[in-house]
DNA sequence: AATATAACATACCGCCGGTCGGTTGTCAAC
DNA sequence: GTTGACAACCGACCGGCGGTATGTTATATT
């Protein structure tokens, strides 16, 4: 195979691209044409690299899972944070990451973005779960947990947040009635783990995050 | 205006058609000319009657989600039923209500019908919650059950029992294994609820039915 | 220097969702 | 009972999409 870096590169940079546009317009609305104006290439070299448009949402959302995935596993695997502040740490370095993630993340409950949602949100809960229910694990060794199934107490957390506090649900909402509803989560996720009432009060920065961003959102558009 | 009948019936008969099709196909596999074949009329008349082919799904769907909601509603209100039945059988009766329903459950987790199941998704969350919570609010003036926020508690169980029990999910796994999950799904469920253990044990036969449904269409396939 | 082949370019294809002008059938007015 | 208006319906057509076929170019191998 000759210039195989020549390939790598390439295949970055289309997957780059297609991250940037797909997050800023959604996978439906963005065509191969847009890659291909913004990439400065033909789209015979996009199709020489990838099969087709959906292998390409693939790469992104991989490499987007694997971001995720390394941050949080880095946060989880700190053993020097207590085991209820490593908790929350990892579940938000899972929502969000980095810079141009954020972005991602304020479309993808747009209904044009149903495949990339469907995808992310399956992602998460396959890779995410068994890196949560190990800190889970810890905390029932500290008695600061009890449950015997972490694995499906941390699933129903992540799916439920994912669906709960995603934009279209957030949006019309008071900051009262959102800032109940986030420590009626917090309250079912202590009764879930079996953690004392009041231990996970930590988590409600997660939301603080959560209601700016949505207001930004708002005066952006 | 004339034949304003004339009217409803063609609507009617092409959100038929388009229903069917979609359950069998999904929807981005369905194309308007595959409902122009079925439908025996013209492509002029659909368009005629529907915008577009997404205001199509959504008249599909509007339409199921009037069927689960009613079937819920009359299975919830039926007081004569003791709350832990009627809550058992309340979800299942938004699970699987009809014939046509079932083949649409059982093709929606696929890849392609990414919009559907979210459209779905969001409608059962949003329109089915509070039929269930009125009930779980009766279990707690009851005293079965103890939570202080029962849409939460809802929410949680129906997010995390559509996700976590889809095809996808399920396809992988032994007999065994989807019996211990579904065991501890329970469980889940009761410490949300705030019920005793083991007083949701009826709720297993949901999962009975699903496991049935699944191999049954492995059988198809 | 010749060859093979990966990397890229370009013209093209089939098909899709959606449009447009026209025809038909029905009802209301007179 | 003729006429006008308008909803229902038809089917040829369109722009643009994802994807392909057929190159051309550049580089590593021999």
């Amino acid at each position: 195979m000759t210039r195989k870096n020549d390939s790598r590169q390439t295949i970055d940079k289309i997957t780059e691209v297609a991250a940037r546009l797909f997050a800023e317009k959604g996978y439906e609305q963005t065509t191969i044409q847009d890659i291909v104006n913004d990439l400065g290439m033909s789209k015979g070299a996009i199709f020489h690299h990838f099969d087709s448009k959906e292998e390409i949402v693939e790469a992104v959302i991989g490499r987007r899972r694997d971001k995720l995935i390394a941050a949080a596993e880095a946060v989880a695997g700190d053993m020097s944070v207590p085991v209820y502040e490593r908790l929350v740490r990892t579940a938000m370095a899972l929502h969000v990451s980095d810079d141009d993630g954020l972005q991602m993340t304020e479309h993808l409950h747009k209904p044009q973005n149903a495949l990339m949602h469907m995808k992310i949100e399956r992602m998460l809960f396959d890779d995410a779960t068994p890196v949560m229910a190990k800190i889970v694990r810890e905390g029932i060794e500290q008695g600061l947990f009890d449950t015997p199934c972490p694995e499906e107490v941390i699933g129903m957390i992540l799916t439920y947040s994912n669906s709960a506090f995603d934009a279209e649900h957030t949006a019309g909402l008071t900051a009262d009635e959102l800032s109940r509803k986030a420590h009626n989560f917090i309250w079912t996720m202590e009764r879930l783990l079996g953690a004392e009432t009041g231990s996970l009060g930590g988590m409600i920065q997660l939301f603080d995050g959560l209601a700016g961003a949505a207001s930004e959102q708002g005066d952006n558009e």
